[in-house]
DNA sequence: AAAGCCGTCTCCAACGTTACAGGTTCATTG
DNA sequence: CAATGAACCTGTAACGTTGGAGACGGCTTT
């Protein structure tokens, strides 16, 4: 069944229903009503193929993620997917696994299915395989940092925002030895959440201790080896910052393990401000980043590229702290006596909550 | 750039180029690899859309998932994903957020796009979208039940051999008070696992009790009001297993809010077996159903409709107890009284573990 | 030497749609 | 009443690829 079949049904030209499909105004309102009863009496739906074929719009807006298995990228898909079927477009979600080979692989498949756009939201950019894309003109987003060239949109995240309320938020609970255990050191997001972390907590005064920074990956298995790493040290701070919530999980996970308790004995502080933030034991401490902020800024700047409707080089995207309850007092102290005592004092030291 | 451009720059006709990149035997080495050459130089790629309307076989195996969210299908789709790309098909996932309405898109999308099969792993199947997609002959793949047509393959999880795993393992740590939160009663899977459960229940001699038979909807939330609704109640089981992962880290959370210790308390067993569920406090004990074996078994079948070779109407799936730290005696007991002496008892009644 | 037959190539008609260039109809106008 | 033009319709050439129908050498067979 195709739009011929149609045309017979409604005894009108092909070009009649393809304009009537397409809701083109001039056609006549009599004639569309045919057309439409014909479409609906024969379940006729138009082939998607074709129709980027013949119109040369894919009507695909392409979303390329790291890690799929990592909570924070389905919700962030869910939100991308939202916001682009709105907008009348279709997604091709591809996830690369962290592996350049994959990558190679997802670059193609955009570019095969002649995508309108693609949104690397990878949080570290393997420049080769980019090229292509680039070359080729496709509207593009990236988070962070990107090449400057027009059709491309950066997603300026403001990381320093939420890492210093983050800091703020453990001084002012007297901490005092802060590590932080990072992304991997290659992406350039890793980098700049580290930047942020350590200009906060020279604005607070705290001496940054070499030792407890640490390099993580960003997965689950990352945040154990970190905690191990820090266990392990020669010193113990009294907080963590995590570059990622499942590294914070995996710290969470570690502690316990260790026989620590959170937050008596160690502070915790995720970033992202997954779903499940708020569900693990304790309740975790984060730095929210938007999903939803994100995908529709990336959805918006891609479709002002491809709709050629003054796209802007850089749309921003705030970051907040939500404190629950990983965060506490430091061990040994004043406080932290008086916590004994008190049901959660730490209930007082809340900025945002839920 | 076409096809076109490599026969011109390889001086053969498009049809020896199309021959070429299809890897049909009948071309002359020598013109291949001045084809191969020139589409290199050239950077060319076939145009899938192309190709699809040319051929009549777009590639793509639709996969339909309920809540993109829940770590259970990001998981089932990187294996999806995996396998299908082995297989040399493309995949186009949709989830449905429980919305019949968005149902009715996914399917939608499905048709337009000609995927040559769709899983439909949403564990509750809305039929009557459903049959838009049976009567084009589109092969099908459901879990648990679906009409009894060519073309239609079943995912059969043996969710008794899990869950009677689970209940034996309840009952040898000396509990006789289990709940169950279920997942949605109308999806069909949700039903198969309460069967499975009260089978289990009977087989060791415990009696069911109704007021602990608990409807869930298999997220975080559901979790979280089904234990509010248990510690409501006017007695309190010593254990309780969830219909899934995420119903389960709710429960851990209420229980924690409420001031419950795991296992000491309360002994609990999720479902799925989520990579998440070794790290949550404490470390959860949950019925394994492998994702890979899922999306293995499910892009076979489809390939096997849409390659029209034998085809099984049926394909099992296994599922397995995995124990960890979320179960132990009830509270109470001379065991439970043991256990302040010793570690870690429960270490000893793990029957598999990691 | 004619016939037959491979192996390998080219040509060209689909595939289902869009979009443009013309048509046709019909009311309005001088 | 013919001319005008607006409104709306139809015909058809793309779009990039596939795949079947032949064509064309060069080889073997009779």
């Amino acid at each position: 069944m195709d739009i011929r079949t149609v045309a017979d049904r409604a005894n009108v030209s092909i070009a009649t229903v393809s304009r009537t499909i397409n809701r083109i105004p001039s056609v006549n309102p009599k004639m569309a009503k045919r057309v439409w009863d014909a479409i609906r009496e024969l379940g006729y739906f138009p082939n998607t193929q074709a129709r980027a074929l013949g119109s040369g719009r894919s009507g695909i807006l392409g979303l390329v993620v790291s890690d799929i298995t990592n909570p924070f990228f389905p919700e962030l898909i869910q939100g991308f997917e939202d916001v682009a079927v709105k907008s009348g477009y279709e997604i091709l979600v591809s996830s690369t696994n962290y592996d350049p080979a994959r990558m190679e692989m997802c670059i193609r498949r955009m570019l095969e299915r002649k995508a309108e756009g693609v949104a690397v939201m990878t949080f570290g950019i393997d420049q080769p395989s980019i090229d292509q894309l680039v070359q080729r003109n496709v509207p593009l987003v990236f988070v962070d940092v990107g090449p400057d060239r027009p059709g491309i949109s950066l997603l300026k995240v403001n990381y320093h925002r939420g890492i210093r309320q983050g800091v703020q938020h453990l001084a002012a609970l007297g901490h005092r030895n802060i590590a932080f255990i990072s992304g991997p050191l290659d992406q350039h997001s890793a980098q700049e959440r580290i930047d942020a972390f350590s200009q906060s907590l020279a604005e607070c005064g705290i001496p940054l201790t070499k030792e407890w920074l640490i390099e993580g990956d960003h997965t689950l298995e990352g945040g154990i080896r970190g905690m191990e790493q820090i266990l392990a040290g020669s010193s113990r701070p009294s907080a963590i910052m995590c570059s990622n919530d499942m590294t914070a999980v995996g710290v969470l996970h570690k502690a316990y393990k260790a026989g620590l308790r959170i937050p008596q004995d160690l502070s915790v502080i995720g970033f992202d401000d997954i779903h499940m933030a708020r569900a693990v034991i304790p309740p975790l401490t984060s730095v929210q980043m938007s999903r939803i902020d994100l995908a529709s800024a990336a959805v918006n700047a891609l479709r002002a590229h491809a709709e050629s409707k003054s796209p802007h080089r850089e749309y921003p995207i705030e970051t907040q702290l939500v404190v629950r309850e990983s965060t506490g007092f430091p061990p040994g102290t004043m406080q932290h006596l008086q916590r004994k005592v008190a049901a959660q004092p730490s209930r007082s030291a809340r900025l945002v909550a839920r």
